[in-house]
DNA sequence: GTCCAGGGTGAAA
DNA sequence: TTTCACCCTGGA
């Protein structure tokens, strides 16, 4: 079915041909924290849109329901989830590689989001020293309480703007449960509020600019910046390096057991180039399925390759 | 009940 | 360069 074909079909729906996509792997897998699982599909917001994603064959199905029509949602929908980006390329030029290759086999089809560049920041300040479970809770509620409602569910909320957070103040998140991550927030929410940083301006500056300028703000450090430009800010050679990264950069590429987090980093940008947030989400994946497995008693099977199962 | 880890950062030594 | 405090939630 092609795309005109399709939204000849419903008024509702718009498909969009991205080639297979796993949605969970992409919505749900540590870069966006508010989307919900759905039927078989998942639910959350795009700009300012109440939308639930499907897989169909050759694409994704973006349902709207918010009642408001499909204009515009294939273009956001479509900026959102990477349409364009060279996951041919990248599957290629890395098939041989033995982290990446079995990945790219044994769950194809991880995206790298180009979520909006606030709440992405919010988020990312929100997950230091945290998990997902907490950072889902976390920015969950911070949106559920300070939000717009803009759909009949309780989760459909436009994330709060920066001047709604420096309005909320430090102890509010405190009690919302941010922990010390509270004070991080408001001070970066006054930044962006009052104009001294202007986040969409960094989508334009090279890579280096924009991380020196995200690491000015209190709480934001190589690791966060590193997300934010990657998930936000079209920064396609940015490279996060947590502890899991690490221990698959050493398991994989024999990096020193030593070595620095920011000497990883910059290993890794220069051995993936372009490609290096996507090299990074596949190795993230592999590592947290690994790691997921091991606590849960395994025996832990790789399901990109079965025989190291560890 | 206790213990521990979880997509780090900033400040001080 | 390394160490430590910072909050708090869920699972073992």
């Amino acid at each position: 079915m092609t795309t005109s074909e399709h939204n000849a079909l419903t008024g509702q729906s718009v498909f969009i041909p991205l080639g297979f996509v796993d949605i969970g792997a992409t919505l749900d897998g540590g870069q966006a924290f508010r989307w919900h699982l759905d039927n078989s599909g998942y639910r959350g917001i795009i700009g300012r849109r109440v939308v639930h994603i499907s897989q169909a064959s050759g694409g994704v199905v973006v349902t709207v329901k918010d009642g408001k029509g499909v204009s515009g949602v294939y273009h956001s929908a479509s900026q959102y989830l990477g349409l364009g980006q060279d996951l041919e390329g990248f599957a290629q030029r890395f098939a041989d590689d033995p982290c990446l290759g079995p990945a790219l086999n044994g769950y194809p089809g991880i995206r790298v989001l180009r979520q909006d560049p606030w709440e992405c920041l919010f988020s990312f300040i929100t997950s230091s020293t945290s998990n997902i479970a907490r950072i889902k809770l976390n920015v969950g509620s911070a949106a559920e309480k300070l939000g717009f409602s803009i759909g009949p569910n309780i989760t459909d909320v436009v994330f709060p703007e920066p001047e709604v957070i420096v309005e909320s103040g430090e102890q509010y998140l405190r009690d919302l449960g941010f922990g010390f991550r509270a004070k991080y927030l408001v001070l970066c929410a006054e930044a962006v509020a009052s104009g001294q940083l202007n986040l969409f301006d960094l989508r334009e500056f090279s890579y280096t600019d924009a991380r020196n300028a995200l690491t000015q703000l209190h709480g934001v450090g190589e690791k966060i910046a590193d997300c934010v430009l990657a998930f936000s800010l079209d920064k396609p050679e940015s490279f996060i390096v947590d502890r899991h990264i690490l221990r698959a950069l050493r398991k994989w590429y024999g990096l020193s057991e030593k070595c620095s987090l920011s000497y990883a980093s910059e290993w890794a940008r220069d051995h993936f180039g372009e490609y290096s947030a996507l090299a990074n989400q596949y190795m993230f994946h592999r590592e947290r399925l690994s790691a997921r497995a091991i606590a849960w008693g395994g025996p832990h099977v790789d399901r990109a390759l079965p025989e190291d199962g560890v």
